[in-house]
DNA sequence: CAAATAAACTGACGTGCGTCAGTTTATTTG
DNA sequence: CAAATAAACTGACGCACGTCAGTTTATTTG
């Protein structure tokens, strides 16, 4: 059977901002006089589920929660790191309301570039259109995935998941301060806060992590592999 | 608060075949030219996780089922009734190879577009390209819902909503033959075999629903509601 | 149409993990 | 910098649901 390597990581390995290579200096320059960059303080919100879909963002500086707000509970959908790119769903014709809301983690610079003027040029540049494509797809791919791994998996892979797409796709190394709280580990990973602590502690006490105040450090990296792995 | 209507269900509501009301008579005539519709028998394998992705897959009659195959579970992505596509993934430049195998449920017509064609003509016509990501968006919303819902809700709310989808947007009635079995609502909802089987007797037994054989009728369509909203 | 295979069903059992109800440690904020 | 608030942590408890090991009922198939 052929490995099929599923995880629970949030990131899709496609970067969104290659799609602007393909852009006209006109068009570039027309998304210029309709973009404006905001800064947000950590822990603002950037945009909220319910109200309505009027920007394409791109985080530009910091870092960024996706998620759901359901009655009961919150699921984080994504994390968007700096390069990353939202609110392409609201592209389609009629999803004018926001399906999901989004926070910075930390003070973070985000590009807004107007949904229509953004649409405009998509409506009229096909090779512009199939790089969307590419992340859509992309970023479907990527959530199938992780559908699977929070259907199937257990806690402790869940977790080991979570760990593994922040050292390599978001921190870039395996040593790093952790942005997100313990409740944020537990809404990305559908487990209670209780858990992820209780999880964290059991792989700290196996030396398979480190933990130091808001630091984390990956010691035993294919021990936590093996853990994702198994489930 | 406003009320959010996840639910599990697994069909999106947009018609992926109106894009082609967006083609003009040249590349109607170019896909007539690289097209072929093939028929499958119940249970055939229309295509297959970790093959190659070279087609689009339109079903033209029929149901479908597109699922992931782990190492030790199945987990169901879509149901897909007549008028439905997949494959659009495969659109994307690095992913040419299959991340999900699709079964026909009951005697099917699938017609066959090659995706190098397909793929010709999204790069050349923007707002054909604008449809594919129209379909992807609601696509993506709906997933988000159902992640959400397969995520948080217990076993008795995500059945009610599987069956709430099969009346609704599969076989758009309250009564109707199960082509699927006690297994498929299982690996569509994340839950075991057994599991289906006890809450589907809770079900009949609390006068919700009947069953006869493979027949299956909705007595208490809003009973069944409360219960998917309940969670 | 009998034998084989698959699907549907049943009961007993165990446990992973959520919930609750706290305490302790950080972090904010006036 | 003290008071307030939030985050991190701990232990006890329970149950929803998966697993296992069957039996019964459909459905295939030679």
């Amino acid at each position: 059977m052929i490995k099929n390597n599923l995880t629970s990581c949030t990131v899709s390995n496609c970067n969104p901002c290659d799609c602007f290579d393909k852009l006209s200096q006109e068009e570039l320059d027309l998304i210029k006089k309709n973009e404006v960059i905001v800064k947000y303080k950590k822990g603002e919100i950037i945009c909220k589920q319910g109200t309505f879909a009027s920007h394409i963002m791109i985080v530009q500086k910091g870092l960024v929660k996706v998620f759901i707000d359901g009655n009961t509970n919150t699921l984080i959908l994504r994390i968007v790191p700096t390069g990353g790119m939202l609110g392409l769903t609201s592209l389609a014709e009629n999803s004018s309301i926001l399906k999901y809301s989004a926070l910075a983690y930390v003070d973070s610079e985000i590009k807004l570039i107007e949904s229509n003027t953004f649409k405009d040029i998509v409506s009229k540049n096909a090779s512009f259109a199939l790089e969307i494509i590419n992340i859509l797809s992309a970023n479907k791919t990527q959530i199938n995935g992780r559908f699977y791994c929070l259907t199937y998996k257990q806690s402790y892979g869940k977790l080991a998941d979570i760990l593994i797409c922040l050292a390599d796709n978001i921190f870039k190394q395996t040593e790093f301060e952790l942005s997100l709280s313990r409740k944020d580990l537990g809404e990305l990973s559908g487990m209670s806060t209780e858990s992820v602590i209780r999880m964290l502690k059991k792989f700290k006490d196996d030396k398979i992590i480190d933990m130091k105040g808001k630091t984390i450090k990956i010691i035993d990296y294919p021990k936590l592999q093996e853990i994702s792995e198994l489930g």
